[in-house]
DNA sequence: CAAAATTCTTGACCTATATCAAGCAAAGCC
DNA sequence: GGCTTTGCTTGATATAGGTCAAGAATTTTG
C-alpha cells in the first residue's frame, strides 16, 4: 500500500505514524472492466483510492449520458455528496478498465477524524482544491470555445487521449463526438510538422 | 451579530457557547455600491459573511467580464483558494449595492480551528456542499439548452431577477444578454395568463 | 481468426446562439 | 427636471456546433 501512503504524503503532508494509521483503514478492491462502483440512485458508502485503471462519471439525460468526469490512478473516487450527506447518488461511476482500488468504508472513515486530529482539516484543504478545480472547469466552460476547451485539456491530460473512448471526452467538454472528431482533424497550432521541409 | 449566529447554528449545527466566540471574531465591515471586495491578482486576506446586499464575482476574458455567481444576503464570500493557498486571486469580487459584512481576517480565522474543535470538520462539510452545487452546475452547463438552464436558474433564484442587471445573470448562465432578452420575451410554459378567458 | 460490436470519421444539412447595430427605457446625477 | 449613463430589447445576419446518416477503422469476443 506504499503508493496510497506516498501520495497521502505529498498531498497531505503528514505524520510517518498518522500515515499508516490512515492506510491501515483501506483495504484493498477489485473492479473489472464494464463494471460500476457506484449507481445512480444508490448510497455510496465507500471512498477509494485509485490504484490503477480508469473510471468514468457520468450520468444519462435525454437518452444520452453525460460524462462529467474520468478519473485514474492516483485519484480518489466516491459521490462526495452521496457519501458525506447520505443522499442517493446523482452519478454513476463505471470502471473503464480492470481498476484496483484501495477502499475505506463509511465506518472506518468515521475513526479516521478519531484516529488522526488533523484528519478533517486535510480533508478540507484537499476538498478545498477539488472546489478551486471545478471553479476552473465553469470558468473554462463560459469563456471558451468548443476548440478552446479542447486545447486546454489536451495540454493537462495528454495521457487520457488514448486511454478512454474519445466520446466520453467529448462530453466532458460539452461537444458531440463529430465536433470533437473534427477539432482533432485540424492542424495543431502545436503540431511542428508543416516546417519540416 | 445575531443573524450571522443564527446562520451557523441551523447550517452547522453548533453548540450555544461556541457559536458565540466564533461569532466574536467576525468584525462588521460596509463596502458600498461599486467598490471592491477583492480585485484580481490580490490575494484575499478575508473571509466574509453577508449580512445584506450582494456581490458579484467575476472575470475578465477577451474584453468581455465573465459573471461566475452574484452572492448576497446569508452567503458566505471570499476567493477560497486564494484565502485558503495564498495564491493570487483569479476573480474579482465587487459590490452591486451599498453592503455590509461581518468579515474575519487570516488571523483570526487560524484561530477558529484552535478555538472550536469542531471547526475544521464543519468547514468541511460547507465545502463539500458548495462542491456538489458547481457539479450540479457543470452537469447543467453540460446538459441543459441556454432557455432550459435560464428555467433552472430562474426557479432556484427568482428573488435575484429584480435585484441586479440581467446581463451578469446571462453571464453566468454561459449566453449573451440578446439571448437572454429573447428567452424572457417568450411565453412561459408556467405563464398561466392565456388561460384567463 | 473471423464475426460482431464499438468507436471514430466524414459529408450534407440545420439550428441555436452569437454578433452587430440601432433604438428605447430606466436609473443615477448635477 | 433635463442630461448622461447604463442597461434592455429588437431586427438582420452570421456562424459554431449540432444532427443525421453512412462508411471506415478499431476493438472485443466466441
Amino acid at each position: 500500500m506504499k503508493d496510497l501512503e506516498k501520495y497521502i504524503q505529498t498531498y497531505f503532508g503528514i505524520q510517518r505514524d498518522d500515515l499508516e494509521k490512515i492506510a491501515s483503514l483501506f483495504t484493498p478492491q477489485k473492479i473489472a472492466k464494464g463494471d460500476y462502483y457506484l449507481k445512480q440512485g444508490m448510497y455510496c458508502q465507500t471512498l477509494s483510492f485509485i490504484r490503477s485503471g480508469l473510471f468514468r462519471i457520468y450520468a444519462p439525460q435525454d437518452g444520452k449520458e453525460i460524462t462529467q468526469w474520468i478519473s485514474g490512478k492516483d485519484y480518489f473516487i466516491t459521490e462526495l455528496s452521496s457519501f458525506i450527506f447520505n443522499t442517493p447518488a446523482k452519478w454513476n461511476i463505471q470502471a473503464l478498465s480492470d481498476t484496483t482500488l484501495y477502499t475505506i468504508n463509511k465506518e472506518s472513515y468515521q475513526k479516521l477524524g478519531i484516529m488522526v486530529p488533523k484528519w478533517h482539516e486535510l480533508e478540507k484543504l484537499f476538498i478545498a482544491r477539488c472546489f478551486s478545480i471545478l471553479e476552473d472547469r465553469i470558468f473554462n466552460l463560459l469563456s471558451l470555445s468548443a476548440e478552446e476547451r479542447y486545447q486546454s485539456f489536451f495540454t493537462a491530460y495528454p495521457e487520457l487521449f488514448n486511454q478512454v473512448p474519445l466520446q466520453y471526452i467529448a462530453s466532458l467538454l460539452g461537444m458531440t463526438p463529430e465536433t470533437f472528431s473534427r477539432i482533432r482533424k485540424k492542424p495543431q497550432v502545436s503540431d511542428t510538422s508543416k516546417h519540416i521541409p
